[in-house]
DNA sequence: CCAATAAATGAGTGTTCCTCACATTTATAA
DNA sequence: TTATAAATGTGAGGAACACTCATTTATTGG
């Protein structure tokens, strides 16, 4: 970690001047790939704004022009890489056949996210700065929430209509949990990693069969 | 959140002076206790170096004195309050009469560690930093799987042999999960955040007892 | 072509964490 | 007690950053 020097943080505002020239556009893509490349260099803490700026080929004036503070940065590459796993997520759940179709796709998800985590140093650094920035925190929980309902929907007509609400809580919860689940298995050593992955996707698929009749 | 300063992290020393005059671990004692307020009234990220010297009523080269740097008084804070709750488990699990006694205990301990999340400020900001210090975060996995070993021994004479791995992994996994489902728990609307921890509290009966028997 | 608007620029400002050379107090030895 | 060593106490100031803003340059639309 390290605390951070945002004071104002209430008063200022969270988005700055949408780029809507071509070139201004190209400048937002190359401060977030220069910030990018930076982050799976030394990680996000280290990361300095003139650094970004001086990859990027920006000045660093620019670079305030489209995004309000540093968390700002991580902020817009999180939020991008949640919604590509959403994505994934959406087209792996959608008309499944039957319940264990879907446990099996769903299933494949984690061990996927497991193995994408791996070896995405920038996903990893910014999945760690979450719980740090309120925002980003927020932002976690909503994706959470959103990944928990696209499961809920694709299952609720095989669970009981008493359980409806239970089930959708144990979708959000679930899904909050792959992210915890995913993190420490990267922290750990490599086969104990391997390990706890293989007991986390035995608890997705009991909780799951719990309220679903396979 | 919001992004630190710190540079030469990996150069600056984890401790420093130990205290061991009676006037030197009172200072000690009453900059914990200053940080602590502070951070309960404003949140870690908001609260300065210079306002917990002078809650504490001793100047900041003293401060500097005991602690290397601002992480390192969350980090202490962090550790003691991971102490008391090791304590409250490791007392409430040991010599359990039956596996059926212990599940009633672990299930009675989740609940109190929501209870005790939801109306500790601290407590509640420096688990979010947790995952932003990589010594926090260490030290947070170090403690699952202390408290994952807690439950493990104090089952493991009901499970099977061959599933002895398996189920000391699921205890880590668990133990590591309650944080998350905790800190989801009250992140959320207070009917939800019940909810949630009333799923994560059977997920954590049915996950135990698919390995012990009851 | 000429406003009016958007974008670009980078030296400088302000804030914060933390250091360090020196002063003072406490413990230990003679 | 007195001398010496060790531990503690101090706070002005250094250094590192994040971020600003007055000015200049480019683009757009009438």
């Amino acid at each position: 970690m390290t605390l951070p020097p945002k004071l104002p943080s209430s008063e200022r505002t969270l988005t700055r001047r949408q780029p809507t020239q071509k070139r201004a556009k190209e400048r937002v893509e190359r401060i977030l790939v220069a910030a990018s490349e930076l982050i799976a260099e030394t990680g996000s803490d280290a990361v300095r704004m003139t650094e970004v700026a001086a990859r990027a080929g920006v000045p660093i004036g620019s670079l305030y022009q489209y995004f309000p503070d540093k968390a700002a940065i991580l902020r817009m590459l999180a939020v991008r890489f949640m919604e590509r796993t959403r994505e994934t997520l959406a087209d792996a759940i959608k008309n499944v056949p039957s319940a264990a179709e879907a446990l099996e796709r769903i299933d494949a998800i984690v061990e996927g996210y497991y193995a994408t985590s791996l070896d995405e140093p920038v996903v990893r650094d910014i999945w760690s700065g979450t719980q740090s920035d309120k925002y980003l925190q927020a932002l976690d929980i909503e994706d959470s929430r959103a990944n928990g309902t696209l499961v809920f929907d694709a299952l609720k007509a095989y669970v009981k209509e008493d359980d409806l609400q239970r089930f959708e809580a144990a979708c959000f919860l679930l899904m909050q949990m792959a992210g915890t689940a995913v993190r420490l298995a990267i922290a750990v050593e490599r086969a104990e990693g391997d390990r706890l992955i293989v007991e986390f996707r035995r608890i997705v698929r009991s909780e799951i069969s719990a309220f679903v009749s396979v």
